[in-house]
DNA sequence: ACTTGTAACTAACAAGTGTTAGTTTGATGT
DNA sequence: ACATCAAACTAACACTTGTTAGTTACAAGT
């Protein structure tokens, strides 16, 4: 079961820390020791601590821009692109529950890349908000406050990797449908 | 408009250079900093950067703790105790942005207080979770996942502290009354 | 004027930080 | 058997960390 030294590897341990403790308190020697190795030998496969914070955080952050800029282009009523939006982040949660953490919590930490990593959330922001927007003028969505609406949702996404790894009975695609019921539809009966 | 040297100054500032990197990496010196003082002279008003931290988080746990108990010993219907949740969190957080930040993030770095804070927690996701299931049991909520409805809330309301400093606009109420509609009615026409 | 007490200061500590240099190990290809 | 090379190691670096000791400044009470 024990995984070889490689810079993916090392990468995925480092997540796995990094969600434990949050970036700043992981040391290098907190990592090597749970690689089983020196901390001076990590330095064989990868270049710094800072990278890999950014090969986790900007990895993720790029898979939701594709994702959004995929659902965007789609041609499909605006609560079926909510519905997509839901899917999207279950599925890449689902995928790398560990790095979710570092995208939340320890972005603040990027130095080189923390521009881009802005950039790419605000535009998926302006993404979302624009779908519910048009929902709303569509009256598919309620004439509620649309940046609460999208805070909401985008707050309940977000946070899904604290819950995904609890509710291993529940597999991705139930998951989803249970949260888009919950988020479009209310609770209310 | 610069604020005396105090515990409680301190307090309040460490608790906006925690949200602002993170416990870990705000150092004495930065905090001293920002008070205008020596990192040393701190230590004439607190005992430790441990102890900073247990006052912000040990503090707000115990609001959570406290309002919530007094909606779980109201005599109203589940739906009401669910829309008295929805203020409880705005109130708290709207008076101490900054701290919510610290118990959402930080928490892991309590010590002594690390189970206790724990208890308090999970003492109040049991209670949350027990008005869902009631207002299940009395068709007041739909039959979904009740963990999946507590989540889903949960995280929303514990993600305020991002929001309400960018929202200055919205007063208190305004926004828990939108954000009941949102979370409770859905959003779907 | 003099004691007292608070709260700032400088200096230093021991431990821990990310990272580099230089060396050793051991498997692989010839 | 020997050369090669990746990847481990030890040792050390320069710096930062939280915190303590000891000292100084100064306002308030006598």
């Amino acid at each position: 079961m024990k995984q070889p030294i490689s810079k993916d590897n090392i990468i995925h341990t480092a997540a796995i820390l990094f969600k434990e403790k949050g970036y700043s308190a992981v040391t290098m020697r907190d990592l090597a020791s749970q690689m089983g190795i020196k901390a001076a030998s990590l330095y064989n496969h990868i270049s710094s601590k800072q990278d890999l914070l950014k090969e986790i955080v900007i990895s993720i952050a790029e898979e939701f821009t594709n994702g959004m800029d995929s659902i965007v282009a789609s041609n499909t009523s605006n609560i079926d692109k909510l519905k997509r939006v839901v899917v999207l982040h279950v599925k890449i949660t689902a995928n790398n529950t560990y790095g979710m953490a570092s995208l939340n919590n320890d972005w603040m930490h990027l130095e080189d890349q923390l521009d881009y990593y802005l950039k790419l959330r605000n535009d998926y922001e302006t993404n979302f908000l624009n779908i519910i927007k048009q929902g709303i003028a569509t009256s598919e969505i309620k004439n509620s406050n649309p940046e609460i609406i999208m805070f909401s949702m985008l707050t309940t996404l977000r946070s899904l990797y604290l819950w995904i790894p609890k509710k291993e009975e529940l597999n991705a695609n139930d998951l989803a449908n249970t949260l888009t019921q919950v988020l479009i539809d209310g609770i209310n009966n």
